[in-house]
Order: structure tokens, then C-alpha cells, then sequence
DNA sequence: ACCTGAACACCGTTCAAGT
DNA sequence: ACCTGAACACCGTTCAAGT
């Protein structure tokens, strides 16, 4: 409680403040403002600081991923917090709307959490937690829905993996500017579409029939 | 017909052979490797020798993602006519196999056709028309389900945006390495599985009930 | 323990030339 | 018309030093 001790500039918190400016510059001017050097130059620092708080470059992507996650777990609890007498079904809808919302509203951000050099996530086990983390939460929705009945007795996985897929789709089609021209709601409405989509189609779900 | 003359190296087709290279790198190497001097390199010219034939380096990345998006519908269709009698339903379900498991073999291919240097689609006219063929292969069928009675009458853009998102964001997801480590039938099996489920969870949508 | 400076091997891109 | 060479402003990263 009383040891952090948030020193000024160049001591200290370096490796915070190196976080702090690059969340910035991603949402300011995306993600070609991007590079060590850059983010050494925003602290007010020597390039080569950077190598005492992270390995490299990825190292400090991935702790950017992994609040990325934390962000989204903390957006999408926020949302069921704020509606306590949501049903089963109704608590999966929600998840899909912040889920869809905040990757929305933090397109370069979300990009990055799924980037191409996030792909060895067992290098980061603090991003493997984090995404797993969120999974979680859409898994458990899912498995009390199904419990509740108001979803078909399907393996939770495979549900939870469609409805992951969905959102999922849905954002980066959206934040790659693919929806466009199309007479879709669009922003958090489409996510909102989406989800009562889902919600209504999976209730309506019918396993087997090959 | 006889126009073409395909010359050797230095002269004539630098373009195509760039292109070439370009893809091959892409597979082999990973998307790191594609980079314009490495390509020239490849091919055996000067660095600069690139920009007689390509704008800049966005300009070379968007033909590539073009062909992509030409691959994928070819492998659609290539699909589609192996299977001639398929009932409109089933061509949807064929459609979403070629989809996911075009994009989940050609991954580094599959993830630069939607890459953030892409998101101007505006400045290549020939990208933007190669993605609405896709787009409009998936939405054809659909209607082509929906008319048969297969499908619920709902816009037909909203189900053909599902469906995208759907196969899209399987694909994403798995080329991503975030699937791993779950009970899912992997690779192709995963798409057909999960197209089934579309189908399933489509025919048996209900619109409204706000 | 934390940071700097010089250096290396790379980039994309421009511009003046060459043939 | 097509390609080269030199040059510029950037990268990520390493290594020897500084305090």
C-alpha cells in the first residue's frame, strides 16, 4: 500500500510510463507509431532504455495485448454488473454487446491483442491468461444458459466457440472496414443486432442430422 | 492470345515476378519477409527497380490481396461445381467449407487480405471489387436459401453478415492459435462442422421479439 | 540497478543518372 | 521505357560504457 511510490520521470516507473505512451500513440495514431523509438522519445528517454524493462519489442506488445484482454474482461463484467437481473440468456447478450463494443471502440488496440506475433502465446503466459480469462467469461454464459435450458444441450466448447467466432468476426470485419455500404446498424447497434441474432438462432439450435 | 511474351528476368514481367516471389515469401517465410528490398533481392534487381511497377509498397501489398481474394473465390467455386446438384442450403454449407479452409491454409495470405494497410479499400478500386465477388458469392447463396424456403425471411444482408462474421472469425481465430487446447474438431473438419451449425441454427432463426 | 552512445544490419522512399 | 546507385530518415537490437 505504501511501497509503490510513483517517482517522477526517469527513474522508477519507466516501464509504466513506456506502457502508458504506447496505449496512447496507438488510439492517437495508430499503429505505425508503434516503435521503441518512438515510445523512448515520448518518455524522454534513450532507445536503448528500453532493453532494461522489456526483452524486445514484442515483449512489450505482448504487455500491451494482455491489458488489451484485461480491458475487455473489465468492459464486459462492467456491463453484467450494471444489469444484476439478467436471465441466462439475457447475460450472453450482453457479453456479445461489450464484447463487440469495446473492440469496436478500440480498433487498433484489439488488432494487436490478436497480432501475428501474439501467435506463440506460450511465450506470454500473462496474454495466455488474460485471453483465457475472457473466453471464460462467454464460456460460462453459455454453460448457464444451457443449464437454464434456454440453450440446446450442445458441447459448451462448440458453443462458446460459435458465439466467440461471431463477435469476433463481426468486430474485425468492422474495424477493417468490410460492413461498409451495406444497410446494417452499425457501431455498438450492430453489435447489439448481432448478438439478440445469435441469442435467438443458438436458442433455435438443433444438433446431429448429418 | 499471342500478345503476351513472357520475357526472361530483367525485362518485361518484373511485375509478375515480383508478385510471384511476393506469395511464395509469404508462405514460406511469413509475412517478416516481405519486404521490398527483400523481393528485388528475390528477384535479382535493385531495390528501386520496384517502384516502376508498384506506387509504393501498400500498392504491391493491396495485388496481393487481391489474388487472395480471387483464390478464395475460386476455391468457392471450384467447390461448388463438384457438387452440381447441392440444394441451395448445401451450397451455403459448401461455401463456408471453401471459405474457412481457403483462409486456414493460406494463413499469412489470409490475414494480409485484411490487413490495416488495406483498410483504404478506396484507393484500390480492384481489391475492393475482388472482396465484394467473395462477399457476393456468400450473399447469393443465401438468398438462394432464403428463396427456397430454407432460410428465414429475414434482410438478406443481415444473414449473409452473420454468416461472414461466422466463417471469418473461425478462421481468424484459429489461424491466431487461439483455439487450441479445446475439444474442436480441428483444420477443415472445424469449418464443416461449424458451417453445419450455421445452416442448422439459420433454418431455424426468428426474427423480432424486441 | 538503471541509463547512454556508438554501431550494425536492416527498412521504405526519393532523386539524379544511366542505357 | 526501364533500371541503377547514392542518399535520407527511419527501424530493432547489441555491446561497451558510464553513474
Amino acid at each position: 500500500m505504501n511501497r509503490p511510490a510513483p517517482d517522477s520521470y526517469h527513474h522508477g516507473n519507466l516501464r509504466d510510463a513506456l506502457v502508458q505512451a504506447a496505449l496512447e500513440a496507438l488510439e492517437r495514431d495508430g499503429p505505425a507509431a508503434l516503435s521503441l523509438r518512438n515510445l523512448a522519445r515520448a518518455v524522454g528517454v534513450s532507445p536503448t532504455a528500453v532493453y532494461r524493462h522489456f526483452a524486445n519489442k514484442d515483449d512489450l506488445m505482448a504487455t500491451i495485448a494482455t491489458e488489451g484482454f484485461e480491458g475487455l474482461s473489465a468492459e464486459m463484467q462492467r456491463r453484467l454488473g450494471s444489469e444484476p437481473d439478467a436471465d441466462a440468456l439475457r447475460r450472453l447478450m450482453i457479453l456479445g454487446e461489450g464484447y463487440s463494443g469495446y473492440a469496436m471502440s478500440h480498433p487498433a488496440h484489439y488488432r494487436l491483442m490478436f497480432g501475428r506475433r501474439m501467435v506463440d502465446k506460450d511465450d506470454y503466459p500473462a496474454l495466455a491468461r488474460a485471453a483465457a480469462h475472457s473466453y471464460g467469461m462467454l464460456e460460462q454464459a453459455v454453460a448457464g444458459a444451457v443449464d437454464a435450458g434456454q440453450l440446446p444441450d450442445v458441447p459448451v466448447a462448440l458453443l462458446s466457440t460459435m458465439a466467440w467466432s461471431l463477435v469476433h468476426g463481426l468486430s474485425t470485419l468492422h474495424n477493417d472496414g468490410m460492413l461498409t455500404d451495406k444497410q446494417l446498424p452499425r457501431g455498438e447497434a450492430l453489435g447489439e443486432t448481432f448478438t439478440r441474432m445469435l441469442a435467438l438462432s443458438l436458442r433455435h439450435f438443433a444438433p446431429g442430422k448429418e
